[in-house]
DNA sequence: TCTTGACCTTCCCATGGTGGGAACCCCCAT
DNA sequence: ATGGGGGTTCCCACCATGGGAAGGTCAAGA
């Protein structure tokens, strides 16, 4: 297989292919005598498994954890369970995050008239000298990706 | 006011008040004779409110057009209410997105053993061949931020 | 007056994953 | 032999932020 069809298989599109050998987290594939990149079926699950993870939100750093733990026929599930579990964890942080933002949110649109005067809580608010209880220390929040 | 002062009144870091100026988001700061930019309590209350703005994740582009509605005394405040409502709108998606990742996750980690052994219901569902429920397009989520 | 330390300046680099595209090579079918 | 659809490397951009180097400035205390 070339890294195009690779990539088909797996859902993991050729540049992020290539970038994960350059980056180490999938060894060299070989090369075929003009150079090009081959694949078998292994690697395909491979990259199957890395790009269910990522799905999962795992960072490019846990996913190299897990996918030690994959090829490590003598792990401990509970390893992979903290792991897991971590992530869990992460996704709750950032989603109480958002949360936060968006009752915050939900409360200044309420206040807001929505009509074509100038005069807007939401804008005051900002704008104004007062202490509102701002979520902050949130995330710089990437909004909107792939 | 020198920078350090108008970044500790605002909550904005210098590198990002120097940031923030080189991208147009504010006007230049004016300068002191040695070349220090000085900053005034006016100045400070934008600051503010970017950092506001910013804290209930906005995207920068976002961010500006609220900046602008707030200096533009003829506004209609159904512009801003447009604006925070499709922030309230993006910020639904991406908790759902996560959501979805901490329900696969959830089952997950409930089916998996974490004792010593190696069988882990995880891998095998990361790694098996089958359509699992996966959240995919997702976001690559830069967990943990600031 | 001189030193010291806290400030400021600009400039470059890194992050995390991903996409875009240029410039060039290779393979197969017509 | 030619064209089109692969492949290869290399560089750039994103978004918003932090880190740090190399050097200029300011104010307080000896």
């Amino acid at each position: 297989m070339n890294i195009g069809e690779a990539a088909r298989a797996s859902g993991v599109s050729a540049k992020m292919l290539r970038y994960y050998e350059e980056t180490g987290l999938i060894p060299p594939a070989g090369r075929s005598a003009s150079g090009y990149r081959t694949y078998g079926p292994r690697d395909v699950q491979t990259l199957r498994f890395i790009r269910r993870a990522r799905d999962l939100g795992f960072p490019m750093e846990k996913v190299a954890e897990l996918l030690a733990l994959w090829q490590d026929r003598s792990r401990a599930s509970a390893d992979v369970k903290r792991l897991a579990e971590a992530q869990v964890t992460a996704l709750e942080v950032r989603i109480a995050e958002m949360q936060a933002m968006q009752a915050t949110l939900r409360h200044l649109v309420h206040a807001c008239a929505g009509d074509d005067r100038p005069d807007c809580p939401i804008l005051s608010d900002l704008g104004g000298p007062s202490a509102a209880a701002y979520p902050s220390l949130a995330g710089g929040l990437p909004l909107a990706k792939r």
